[in-house]
DNA sequence: TGTTAGCACTCTCACCCATCGAGTGCTAAC
DNA sequence: GTTAGCACTCGATGGGTGAGAGTGCTAACA
């Protein structure tokens, strides 16, 4: 997805950004409303209050602030982050202590990639204090890398499937009333299988079936597990993102902002919406760069309440997934942002490691 | 399945049950306190409500019932739940037509035994309102069945080990320092490997291992891999259960006994405890019946809220899986019992069919 | 013209209090 | 042993009040 255009900052001097900047801060760290007082105490703004006071009623007609109720502080709107977030030159960078903690525990799952997913998702709940995102790196189109075949009885085999990738998939396929099958048979036609379809994409494999040949029982076998394997094949490259871990979840149900259940329910509720995570996740896979989602943008009802920090990893034209973070609105954008690029550096060089 | 035998009713004379019954039917369709006139408009007692209220006394004595407070009505306390569900004798049975599609459902994924496990606990939380649980069947002494071994680069190899079971693990090893591999050798060390390996537990394969004689590249590498091979078997043999599954967790959180967030939070968190919830499912899996856990019996905390009732699948000695519901404390009992022995059920039938 | 002090105004929050009603427990009569 | 009657308890509801936070406006000031 393209990157949004950054709206003008032509209306906006600097002392009113850097109040704005400000406003957001304050209300990053203690939850509630920030008034013109709070903010001469504890910014040094050189200015008074009533100064403060004009800006803040100019920022809110920008639409960059709120007003809960006439004599509350303000609080930022989707806009007002999307302004700072935006505006945000430096992430905060981890602590090089904490970066060896996290590369050590990276070495730790030797290579069993299965685990870097939950590790990264993990590993990014604790940082942030949010809910942790991570995506297995999955390839724009499938190659066929190895065929297994195991006898389950005489009419069924389990079929293992290794993608080129990495990743696995695993079926049971049901043999033709013709045929009875033994392991020694399933040797051979995984052999031949191995032989003819290697490297290739579902569509080469498909024509590769075609040219088959005679029409004994090895070849009927091998082009009935043959068809299963161009079906997952296609049911795999047609999906976006394969699934999406979570973790820390309950970081983010402890935020004072959804102390009521009807959002901290909808707080749920867009985790579990799967769907929408995943076309999230598609697009910042497509787009190759850090994305930010303030209050689930353009985006359904539940995730009004929460922010999505995901960036890329892995090798664009190969195989790429995605980590980041769910948070609210109200997290911090500089030290999730440092998080999430932190994080998914460290998932390139794994991938980069494995594929060398 | 034998079923657990009734507690002795000694102290509780009929009627007393039967309105201890009334009482905890009452309170799981409405979630509010019942008291005395509700109950005898409701339920035909054929006695007053001053009568009622002399037995709903005895029954808070006896520890079934409480009372949130003076003037308000009954509710059952983890044991009247536990003295209802022993006193069940009839589960309710899912209607045929909700039968017939629930079989139509599993026909549909064909095989793919891992699909089994999320469609039995989607099943199970669509017929129940509550959140389904479904556990992969786990054998007691995992056997090696297949081992596959793909290159990944000329120091490191991709290991898919295949279980007797159907289930699959894979791993990255690292070969050491002396020996560069490619996938020839690792062909022919794969070959080795599955003739001396093949259907050993964990420590058969170590012995076998040790038995590998001659030092040269194949059996160094093969050995390398062996090593990871009893590594992988001894983890998954020592996990009581590989991994729960879980839907439905929003159906739960919609309760009326949840309305209050920190209830909802640990609703929540009852479910992320993996450890407590791999405990019980063990614990089933070992005990071969249909069980039921009121208001965590026993448990942690945040289960306080929450009952499960969890039934076992799968062939015996052989690999045992386990399916169920966590609902409410306040949830149907009957219902959740028939719908679980209904789903455990045709798991059986499944895994039969696969290893018949 | 921009900034500031002063001040009235608004609105929420916490608290108190009275009222209401559901439901009990007790007593006495049946 | 059962029932009617009744006083009593206690949470829930709703109005009223005072404190506090913060605004927006006005008028004075540099």
């Amino acid at each position: 997805m393209a990157r949004r255009i950054r709206r003008t900052l032509g209306p906006l001097d600097l002392r009113s950004q850097a109040i704005l900047r400000a406003v957001i801060e304050e209300y990053i760290t203690t939850a509630s409303p920030v008034g013109s007082m709070a903010l001469v105490e504890r910014y040094h703004l050189g200015v008074s209050s009533a100064t403060v006071r004009n800006i803040l009623a100019e920022l809110e007609i920008s639409g960059l602030l709120s007003h809960p109720h006439t004599s509350a502080g303000r609080v930022p709107t989707d806009a007002g982050y999307r302004f700072y977030v935006e505006s945000i030159t430096e992430a905060v960078s981890l602590p090089a202590v904490e970066q060896l903690m996290i590369r050590h525990q990276f070495g730790q799952v030797e290579f069993a990639s299965e685990h870097w997913f939950r590790l990264a998702a993990t590993t990014l709940a604790g940082l942030t204090r949010s809910a942790g995102l991570a995506t297995p790196a999955k390839p724009h189109a499938a190659h066929i890398r190895r065929v297994d075949l195991v006898a389950v009885n005489e009419r069924m085999a389990s079929l293992i499937l290794v993608l080129r990738e990495g990743s696995i998939k695993q079926a049971v396929v049901a043999i033709d009333d013709d045929d009875v099958v033994d392991q020694a048979l399933l040797n051979r036609v995984a052999g031949l299988l191995n032989e003819r379809l290697i490297d290739l994409t579902a569509s080469l494999a498909q024509a590769a079936l075609a040219r088959l040949g005679e029409d004994d029982g090895l070849a009927r076998v091998a082009r009935t597990v043959g068809e299963r394997i161009v079906r997952i094949l296609r049911d795999y490259d047609a999906a976006a993102i394969e699934e999406v871990f979570s973790d820390g979840l309950l970081n983010v149900m402890e935020a004072p902002e959804f102390a009521q259940s009807d959002k901290l329910r909808r707080v749920f509720a867009a985790l579990e919406n799967r769907a929408y995570l995943g076309e999230l996740v598609g697009s910042v896979a497509g787009g190759g760069r850090i994305q930010i989602f303030i209050g689930g943008e353009n985006g359904p009802l539940e995730m009004r309440d929460v922010s999505l920090v995901l960036a890329p990893y892995g090798r664009p034209g190969r195989a790429i997934g995605v980590v980041g973070v769910l948070g609210p609105t109200r997290m911090s954008y500089p030290q999730a942002i440092g998080t999430v690029r932190f994080v998914s550096g460290l998932m390139n060089e794994l991938v980069d490691h494995l594929y060398a």
